[in-house]
DNA sequence: TACTTGCACTAACGAATGTTAGTTAAGTGC
DNA sequence: GCACTTAACTAACATTCGTTAGTGCAAGTA
């Protein structure tokens, strides 16, 4: 019954613990007592501390690869494109903070060959968006642009919610998706709206 | 002779460390081992590891305060402080690559009293971008826009750069600097230069 | 009823952690 | 030459770390 959710449960408590204290200063034992269990039990849902890591640097990975094969899939246009991109990962960016700022901060500390994997689903990711950006400038839509500057840019500028989003304060994450989106393409934009 | 140098260099080589593998996955035999000494040779520098961490941060923390008051005292106009502010970040970014990694990923784990005083230095900081926005705003010259936005979004795209400067590569300080200012103004400048 | 499986436990391992105490050898100033 | 300081050392402390081995028990299945 809620026998599946136990082991989803665990890396999201590791998932926060890992967020507030880093994937270093976060125990087996501190996961433990998190999850009302001995260390030792823990064995039973994972093959062991780096193997949580994995599985929430790369469940966050695919999420947003994910989300951006289906942007792709359905837009042609560029700035639509871009918006439904900024849209779509600033959604699963607030849906799971947690597993966010692990994602964005903590993925360092895997160990080859994950580390290199992880690497290559990052640079994929970012490409994606490096072409959006050709595209835009090939429409005629976008400033021509230095892309892996831009990119860099603008997904620091994404990235950076996971420090500061409150499920609770006065912004959606639609509203702060498109209030981003705004900010880049009047950064890009040539031709203005008025 | 290169006595005070010593400190200065445990510091340096903290940083280092800290930057790599964060602050509780590095340990006082990590840094004596860089230092080629013993663990306990430290404490002769040191009071503590966390002391180590606290100059680390409020030492980057003061850098920039400082320079935000100098481009206070010499720029007048909003455009020119906020291209001079963004100058002057990445330089002491750039300046102190380690370091700056150390204050802006790892001053969380900093404990009480430390925390909320390093706390209040950024939002120092943040403050006096908020204002430059402001008086762009009052001269005309930046659009009315969420300040408190505006400053996180901005400063996320400046300090990401400690993500991906390389001092090595193709672009200065000044240069990535430039565009970052660039990028920025074009999205908060009313009037389009043509 | 007998067997298996899922989920937890206790106990312990060797290694690593931050830190302290006390010592030593090499300068330095008078 | 003597007192003092500097900068390192060895040894050890009490914890904590990730992990393994083996056990118990309840629920489900044959």
């Amino acid at each position: 019954m809620e026998n599946t959710n136990r082991r989803e449960l665990l890396m999201r408590a590791a998932a926060r613990l890992m967020r507030e204290n880093g994937y270093p200063g976060t125990s087996m034992r501190d996961l433990a007592t998190a999850m009302d269990i001995e260390a030792a039990s823990l064995y039973h849902y994972v093959d062991g501390k780096e193997d949580i890591l994995k599985e929430i640097c790369f469940g966050m990975g695919r999420s947003f690869l994910r989300a951006m094969a289906e942007v792709n899939d359905i837009y042609f246009n560029a700035g639509e494109r871009l918006g439904m991109a900024v849209r779509a990962h600033i959604r699963i960016l607030t849906d799971s903070l947690d597993a966010s700022h692990v994602f964005v901060h903590e993925w360092r500390h895997l160990s080859e060959p994950s580390l290199s994997e992880f690497k290559k689903l990052r640079d994929d990711y970012e490409n994606h968006f490096r072409l959006i950006l050709r595209n835009g400038e090939e429409e005629g839509l976008f400033n021509e642009v230095d892309n892996k500057f831009a990119v860099l840019t603008i997904l620091a500028s994404l990235n950076w919610v996971v420090e500061w989003y409150r499920p609770n304060g006065d912004m959606t994450p639609e509203q702060i998706a498109d209030k981003l989106t705004q900010f880049i393409l009047s950064g890009l934009r040539k031709d203005i709206p008025h």
